[in-house]
DNA sequence: TACCTATATCACTTTTAGGTAACTTATTGT
DNA sequence: ACAATAAGTTACCTAAAAGTGATATAGGTA
């Protein structure tokens, strides 16, 4: 009758913020190029963009491959536990898609 | 190739607070009154809570009966739309409880 | 030598979300 | 009279998230 514990929380921690549902999302197709990633996340600013994939490698959702050349390449691409999302995400989105119907 | 339009955001924006999708995700068995459900909220402040609420009547997910009674009694019930976001916030739930393990 | 490239960082400001504690309301039972 | 009740509001404050614009890097090419 009290308290209920819930971990829908430590989800919503991972993926209850503006931009990494949206990063993710692009990545479920397989690894990019980071300047590619960026360029499918509408009116994402540099910043906020390598904050994301950063905070997303941390919490061990992405990971970071660096090609040491220059002018600089880097990868991104989903771990395991990243693409473990995929059916939220999807769901997500599907749902969303409806709301404009 | 350029940016990709995603109606995830549309989702998130309803659910991706802090305290939204718990709320929702305790009227999934059931309407409840008020007091109760805060009660099932761990922590959540008073004012958040009724903020809460109201902005997921706002939104059309949640209805909110009020009785002419003293002291009040009110009850919050998901709707239609806010019942058809029962398979994502499960799936929230037990992907969180996963990885606890 | 100057510039271009892709990726990233830094200092700073603005905006939004959330937290705290006191107060309101209208009736019932004491 | 007045305290208790359930739901909600208000003013105020802090903290977290996001935005902006400038700067760094380092090797290849004009």
């Amino acid at each position: 009758m009290g308290e209920v514990y819930c971990p829908l929380n430590l989800t919503m921690n991972l993926i209850g913020t503006k931009w990494r549902p949206l990063v993710l999302f692009h990545l479920l197709e397989g690894s990019l190029r980071s300047g590619i990633l960026q360029k499918k996340v509408p009116n994402i600013s540099n910043k906020m963009f390598t904050q994301t994939v950063r905070e997303l490698e941390k919490d061990g959702l992405v990971s970071r491959k660096v090609f040491p050349v220059v002018p600089p390449k880097v990868e991104y691409e989903l771990t395991i536990k990243g693409k473990s999302l995929e059916k939220i995400l999807r769901s997500l989105d599907t749902w969303g898609r409806e709301l404009s119907n």
